[in-house]
DNA sequence: CGCTTTTGACCCGCGC
DNA sequence: GCGCGGGTCAAAAGCG
C-alpha cells in the first residue's frame, strides 16, 4: 500500500465488526473511492465471517453495474487498475466485494417509492428496524402516571376468560392511549411467540390498499419471514387465519376507528392461538362493544398532580415548577385539562421561553379553542416525538443539505449507534426514558462510543420522577465526512444551517486548522460544529456537530422567490450502521405522520392555530428538530412539486 | 455603517 | 503549580 492516505481507522473497523447490519449506499461515484471500496471489502468479509446482514442501497445506480463493474463503475476501475498495477489482487478484492454486494437484495431508489427520497428513506429505516428485530417501542420521555395505567390494562388482560383475550383501550384524543398501549406492549411482548404493534391503523387504512398493508405487516411481524404479498383483504384474512391460528401472539391495533379494520385484522378470536392477547386502541368505545372485548380500559385524564408533574418535567426538567413560576404553571395546567399531549408540548415550548414569554403565550393560548389546538398539536407532536429520529436522521441527514457542488464529490456518513441496553433490556421494558438514550451514540475523539446513559435504567416511573435529574448533557455528537475538490482549502461544510465562525485553531499533528462554528440561525440555538480536514486525507473535511437545533431547518422557510430548493443531488457514499441499538421505535409509521405533519401545514385552519404552530415548531425544542428539519428538507425538494400524497 | 471573520488572549481541565 | 491542548471570547480587522 503506497500512500496510506485513505486508511480506514481502527475504530471504524471495530464498528464494522461489531455491527449487526451494514447499510451500504452505492452512489454513482462509489467505485472511485478507494476508501469506500476498502470499507466494503471489510463489510463483506464480516458478512461471511460473522453472518452479518448487509443491505445495499442503490442510489441512482444499477445493481448490475455494481455486480459487473460496468457503466460508471467500469471507468473508476480502469483508473484503479492503472493506479494499482502492482496490486492487482487488491483491485480484485474490490471487484469481488462489489460482485457480492450487488447480488444482495436491498433497496433501489428507482424502484422503491418512485424515486422519492423521503419515502425511500422511510422504507429503508423501517426495514432496517425490522431486521434488527428489536421491538421495544419508545414510550415517553417522562412517563408520568403510565405505570398505574399499564397495570390496569394488564389486569384486564389477565382476567380475560377467553382463550384469546381482547381488551380495548378507549378515551379521547390526546389522552395517551397509544402511549399506554406501547408500554403494555413493551412489557408483554417478549412472553409471546410473536407480536405486532400496528400503529395508526386508521391513518394507514385510509390510504389505498392500506388494510392489505396492515395485514402484510401483521404477518411479517409475527412470522418474521420475508415479505408477504397480499393482493386483497380477503386473501389477507385467509392467510392470517391459516398462518396464525396456532400462534401465541400479542397484537396491538392502535387507533382503530372502523369495524372493517378490525374485521380485516382479527374478526374472530379463533384466528389466533391459545393464550394470545389482542389490544384494540380506539377513540370509539362503541366499537369495542361490537367485538365483545373481555375488558375495556377507559384512559382518563391525568389528575392535577400528575399534570403538574408532567408539565414541570418538560418545562423545567424538574418535578415541580421553579420558583416564581408556580402560578403561571398552574394556569397552563388548567388549560391543558389533564391531556398529556398538550402538557408535554406546552411544557417543552415554555422551557425555552423566559418569564415574559410565558406571560405572552399563556393568554394567547387561552383564546384558541382547546379542541383546535389539540388537533393541531397532535400533528406536530407526532412529527416530533418520533424517537427513531436518530437513525432516520443519520441515514437521512446527508441526503439533504449538500450543495450541488458536491454532486461529483463524495460524502461519507458514519453512524455508530451504541448498543445501549440490549443486555438489561428485559428489565426496563416498561420504561422509555433510558432507551431514549441510544442517542448516546456519541463519538469522542479517539474512542467511539461514549457511554452515556444507563443511569436511569432500572427506575420505575415513580422513582424516576423523584430522582433529581442531573443535568444530563445530551450533547449529541455526530459527524459528517465531506470530500472536497482538491486544492480547496476552505473549511466550509454546507449543510443548510447558518453558522457563525467564532474561532480557529491549529491543532497538534494536523496541518489543517480547525474551525469553530456556532449556529446563528436562532440566537438561542446551542448547536456547534467543528470542521477540520481529515488528518490522513486532507481532501476530506470532517464536520463534528454537537447539540440539537431548537428551530427548524432554515430551508423550510423557503422564501417564495428563488427556486433554490434543497440541493439533493449529492452523493452519499457509505453508511455503516453499527449494531444492535436498543431503541428502534418500531412504529416507524410514525415517521409517516411526521411527513404528513410537516406537510399539513398548508392544510388551512384558523390563522391563530397556524401561527401558533409555526411558532411552536420554530421554537420548541421538543425533540430533535434536526430530524424534522432534515426530513422536511428532504421532502421539500422532491415532494412539493407534486403534492400528491395526503397533505 | 453594520455585519462577519480573524486572531491573539484567555480560560479550563488534565497529567506531570 | 505548570505547561499543554483544546475550546471560547472579544477586540480589531475586513468587507460590501
Ligand atoms: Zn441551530
Amino acid at each position: 500500500m503506497n500512500s496510506l492516505e485513505e486508511e480506514i481507522s481502527p475504530q471504524l473497523l471495530r464498528a464494522i465488526e461489531g455491527s449487526r447490519i451494514s447499510v451500504v449506499v452505492f452512489s454513482r461515484n462509489y467505485a472511485s473511492s478507494r476508501w469506500c471500496l476498502d470499507e466494503l471489502v471489510k463489510i463483506i468479509e464480516c458478512r461471511q465471517k460473522f453472518d452479518q446482514v448487509v443491505l445495499p442501497i442503490f442510489y441512482d445506480t444499477n445493481p448490475s453495474d455494481i455486480r459487473k463493474q460496468t457503466g460508471r463503475y467500469a471507468k473508476a476501475f480502469d483508473e484503479h487498475e492503472e493506479h494499482f498495477k502492482e496490486e492487482m489482487e487488491k483491485v480484485n478484492r474490490w471487484r469481488e466485494a462489489l460482485a457480492q454486494a450487488g447480488n444482495l437484495s436491498g433497496w433501489d431508489l428507482n424502484n422503491e417509492a418512485n424515486g422519492y427520497e423521503a419515502e425511500f428513506i422511510k422504507k429503508v429505516v423501517s426495514d432496517v428496524a425490522c431486521k434488527l428485530g428489536n421491538k421495544t417501542l419508545h414510550v415517553a420521555k417522562h412517563p408520568v402516571g403510565i405505570s398505574s395505567r399499564v397495570r390496569g390494562v394488564i389486569s384486564l388482560l389477565t382476567g380475560a376468560r377467553n382463550n384469546v383475550g381482547i381488551v380495548g383501550i378507549h378515551g379521547i384524543a390526546g389522552i395517551g392511549k397509544t402511549t399506554i398501549a406501547k408500554a403494555v406492549f413493551n412489557y408483554l411482548y417478549s412472553r409471546f411467540e410473536g407480536s405486532s404493534f400496528l400503529s395508526s391503523v386508521k391513518e394507514i387504512s385510509d390510504k389505498p390498499n392500506g388494510l392489505v398493508k396492515l395485514q402484510e405487516r401483521l404477518l411479517h411481524d409475527i412470522l418474521k419471514s420475508k415479505v408477504w404479498k397480499i393482493s386483497n383483504v380477503d386473501e389477507g384474512i385467509n392467510l392470517i387465519k391459516e398462518r396464525l391460528h396456532r400462534k401465541n401472539v400479542l397484537v396491538v391495533l392502535d387507533d382503530v376507528d372502523k369495524r372493517e379494520q378490525l374485521e380485516a385484522l382479527m374478526v374472530e378470536r379463533c384466528w389466533f392461538g391459545n393464550g394470545s392477547k389482542i389490544i384494540v386502541v380506539t377513540k370509539n368505545k362503541h366499537l369495542l362493544t361490537e367485538v365483545e372485548v373481555d375488558g375495556m380500559y377507559h384512559a382518563m385524564e391525568l389528575d392535577r398532580d400528575e399534570s403538574l408533574q408532567l408539565f414541570s418535567l418538560h418545562a423545567f426538567r424538574e418535578i415541580r415548577p421553579k420558583k416564581n413560576y408556580e402560578e403561571l404553571s398552574e394556569k397552563v395546567v388548567d388549560y391543558c385539562k389533564g391531556l398529556p399531549l398538550v402538557l408535554k408540548i406546552l411544557g417543552s415550548h415554555l422551557s425555552i421561553r423566559d418569564k415574559a414569554g410565558w406571560e405572552i403565550d399563556i393568554p394567547r393560548w387561552q383564546n384558541i379553542p382547546h379542541a383546535d389546538i389539540q388537533a393541531k398539536l397532535r400533528v406536530s407532536f407526532d412529527a416530533l416525538d418520533v424517537d427513531s429520529s436518530e437513525i432516520f436522521l443519520d441515514i437521512a441527514c446527508f441526503f439533504v443539505g449538500q450543495d450541488k457542488d458536491y454532486v461529483e464529490g463524495r460524502l461519507f456518513v458514519k453512524v455508530r449507534l451504541k448498543d445501549c441496553i440490549s443486555k438489561n433490556g428485559e428489565k426496563e421494558l416498561l420504561h422509555g426514558p433510558s432507551k431514549k438514550r441510544k442517542s448516546a451514540s456519541s463519538i469522542n475523539n479517539d474512542n467511539n462510543i461514549a457511554v452515556n446513559g444507563n443511569s436511569e435504567s432500572s427506575s420505575t416511573d415513580e422513582e424516576l420522577s423523584k430522582k433529581p435529574r442531573e443535568e444530563i448533557i445530551k450533547a449529541k455528537i455526530s459527524r459528517a465526512y465531506v470530500r472536497t475538490e482538491a486544492g480547496d482549502t476552505s473549511l466550509i461544510v454546507k449543510d443548510g444551517y447558518q453558522w457563525g465562525k467564532y474561532g480557529q485553531k491549529v491543532t497538534r499533528d494536523n496541518p489543517s486548522p480547525r474551525a469553530y462554528f456556532k449556529c446563528s440561525f436562532a440566537p438561542s440555538c446551542p448547536v456547534k460544529k467543528k470542521v477540520q480536514r481529515k488528518i490522513d486525507d486532507q481532501s476530506v473535511l470532517v464536520a463534528t456537530y454537537e447539540g440539537h437545533h431548537n428551530h427548524p431547518h432554515p430551508s423550510m422557510e423557503a422564501p417564495s422567490g428563488s427556486s433554490r430548493g434543497l440541493p439533493l443531488g449529492f452523493v452519499p457514499c457509505s453508511a455503516s450502521l453499527a449494531s444492535s441499538w436498543s431503541t428502534i421505535t418500531l412504529d416507524l409509521t410514525k415517521s409517516n405522520s411526521s411527513n404528513d405533519a410537516k406537510s399539513s401545514k398548508p392544510k388551512t385552519d384558523t390563522p391563530e392555530v397556524r401561527q401558533f404552530l409555526v411558532e411552536q415548531m420554530a421554537s420548541s425544542l421538543m425533540k430533535d428538530p434536526n430530524f424534522t428539519a432534515a426530513l422536511a428538507a428532504a421532502i421539500s425538494g422532491r415532494m412539493l412539486p407534486q403534492n400528491h400524497t395526503k397533505w
